[in-house]
DNA sequence: GCAACATGTAGACACTGTCAACAAAAAGGT
DNA sequence: ACCTTTTTGTTGACAGTGTCTACATGTTGC
């Protein structure tokens, strides 16, 4: 506290590296440096602090806590994700648009597994609840739901097949990407070439399970050869 | 250092709760209640030696450090998660015991959410690689693989395939478990009913995909018709 | 009884998120 | 111009964490 009083004023000006601009702007990024380097469990507000050479409380001017700071970078990451989405190879054929749609996920998960964990396997803070950050991962959501929307028209009923369906897919794929990301392929000793096969497979799949017609109000009846 | 010597003698024998027996065990059990209620993230080794009553550190005389004290618990989750599948309802057709591993599954996820997080969702800290955990993993997954090699036959080739598919169940098992674990379906505005009929739409799509032949070996055409 | 060892304790250290008090600077009104 | 208000950044705390070291205690084998 009685530290000398002049040398505060001149550090603020011979400051080594000039203080960004817009803080709000840099902490964001320089927190999702420290995501993508260290995922989301190293990410610490003072580190974030330090990287941009200002004080540990400096960041609290623009975000209330933690975790508001974690549920913007988790807006934007949904955001990215579901641009991601839409620059996948287009096509007019929904089917075909639909695999495109699966490769352009799973290549996401596996090109930023981090990002990826954070907005898919991390509980969300729950400051996440409130803003934007919703509509963007409805907004990402939607993407799938709308192809399966077309494909099934809107004939009564078809609106919850296609909701059912995107479900679907959404959960063999998400699965998938876990199940990638968390290397524990590597413990099951697969036969060979079931690694290198996996996606593909998958994604046959999935399409071989929505060509057939499956009730959705029909008992849970097993061996279903045929319907 | 220089505190009063003769108080902490008399400390000692007025201690207010009984110390535990087996105290590895004891923190054990601690932690696991403790993840139980808050998840992975609230468990503490501060915290499970203060609910026991002794020093902070005590427990590191049992565990080298949390992410070993982490490990063991996991070991046991998977080994709890695998006698959870074994006492499945069982039947002696493949097809019907497949289902009820899946229901089964997705029951455990559903009545054990922090502790099935703590196995499929977090990321394993070094020291889970080397015990017996990956035995007790891989035991958990060759549950499902052995159904799907007796289904298969032992043909020149259908060891991949029964690999292929184990890999593709527990793909959507794992999806379905971890979506809904997240509450995500909360914000997605789906289609009423959707939610409830979830779990049977997706069991009995896995039931299709896996009637419908699909060659692993084939080059990943879409709009599959037939082959 | 005594030495060796296992076990539990106490006190540090560096780190975290966050609160409160303070200083500087920018904005606005006159 | 000056003065006030608001915004922004800094400093110093506090309680919490994991883990190191040093110490005390209890147990076991000789």
């Amino acid at each position: 506290m009685g530290v000398v009083k002049a040398g505060a004023k001149v550090r603020t000006r011979v400051r080594p590296t000039a203080r960004p601009a817009d803080l709000r702007e840099a902490c964001v990024q320089a927190a999702r440096e420290v995501i993508a380097e260290r995922g989301v469990e190293g990410l610490s507000m003072r580190d974030v602090a330090r990287r941009l050479g200002i004080s540990h409380q400096a960041p609290y001017r623009h975000f209330e806590s933690r975790d508001h700071l974690l549920a913007e970078i988790m807006r934007r990451c949904f955001a990215d994700f579901a641009s991601y989405l839409d620059a996948r190879p287009r096509s007019a054929d929904d089917r075909e648009d639909l695999a495109a749609m699966g490769e352009a996920y799973l290549a996401y998960a596996a090109a930023k597994p981090l990002e990826y964990r954070l907005m898919f396997g991390t509980p969300w803070p729950a400051p996440a609840h409130h803003a934007g950050l919703v509509a963007d991962a409805v907004h990402a959501f939607d993407i799938l739901r709308n192809n399966l929307r077309r494909q099934h028209g809107d004939a009564p009923g078809m609106q919850a097949r296609a909701d059912l369906d995107s479900m679907f897919i959404w959960s063999a794929l998400h699965g998938m990407a876990s199940i990638t990301r968390s290397q524990a392929m590597d413990c099951l000793q697969l036969a060979p070439g079931v690694g290198a096969a996996f996606k593909d497979y998958l994604m046959r799949k999935i399409g071989a399970a929505l060509e057939v017609p499956v009730d959705p109000g029909a008992p849970p009846r097993r061996k279903a050869g045929r319907r």
